[in-house]
DNA sequence: TATTGTTATACTCTATAACTATA
DNA sequence: TATAGTTATAGAGTATAACAATA
């Protein structure tokens, strides 16, 4: 009852029990099964990202959404040439300023990302199927402002 | 009362709502932060994989550590041969099977994945600043139960 | 002949830099 | 001269394939 020593010095917490650890890695994995579903879509997630940058009013000139998704102008050029070879985005010069390419989503763009909205849901659910409803949508919800505090898109 | 419309057709959630992208963007966004820090140790994720697969108890011959981490056995040579080099992990043949090298973090190495450790544990707090206690802890739960899940090392 | 580790090579993703057209 | 977009080039990260040593 006095003793020198009443527990063993609990190690402290490992690198795998950090935040920052099981996101990375789990951001990971999910990516990569997103990824390999979008395939069948012949889409990348960078396209998904361009998709909804559009989708959720983002200025549509190229630069801005270059700066809108934190990636170099030039990925934006091959991400819209594709995006526009499928018919998912128009791309029109800027009649006001005619070295502005602007993109706007087609309702066969708008179509394309509901199909890749409907691909998130399906795996969200195999994802969190061992969750409870509460649990699940607690870490949606905890996802969202943690999101949204690093600038990311986060709809709701 | 009985309107032939009583609510607007809620529109379904958006991607951005799912967690699929909340997990993906934010891993994706959090293993920047993570990666720019480890810099200063002269360490890349990867390195700390292997060290988290060392320290956790994984069986050592680089075959069965590619294998537990899910990359090239030629990735394994190139990470164990930078931290060999920096004296973070010995590498001995198996004299049983000299085909076998056998890889073992050493004091150094403990040192070091220490340092990562609380590196982690610096941008866990920064990241979860505006959560509440027990939204941090689920929020660590809940992604420990998932990784499990995925086969991702997870202590605690 | 099969397996472990290594080396050589190639591929994917993305950025930087050089260039063109427009302002 | 500065800016939007494009093209050319390069780098990081990682895989695949060929190879060497050992079983």
């Amino acid at each position: 009852m006095n003793d020198v020593n009443p527990r063993p010095p609990a190690d402290p917490p490992p690198l795998t029990a950090s935040v920052v650890f099981r996101l990375g890695t789990l951001g990971s994995v999910v990516t990569a099964r997103f990824t390999e579903a979008l395939a069948a879509l012949g889409l990348k997630p960078k396209h998904v990202g361009l998709m909804v940058a559009l989708d959720s009013g983002a200025p549509p000139s190229q630069l801005e959404l270059a700066r809108t998704m934190a990636v170099a102008p030039s990925l934006v050029v091959a991400l819209a040439d594709h995006l526009q070879q499928i018919g998912a985005v128009d791309r029109v010069r800027d009649p006001a300023d005619r070295r502005r390419q602007v993109l706007a989503l087609t309702g066969t763009g708008r179509a394309l990302l509901a199909d890749c909205t409907a691909l998130a849901r399906r795996l969200d659910e195999e994802l969190t199927a061992s969750l409870g409803a509460s649990e699940r949508e607690a870490l949606r919800r905890t996802l969202g402002v943690l999101g949204v505090e690093a600038g990311l898109p986060t709809g709701d």
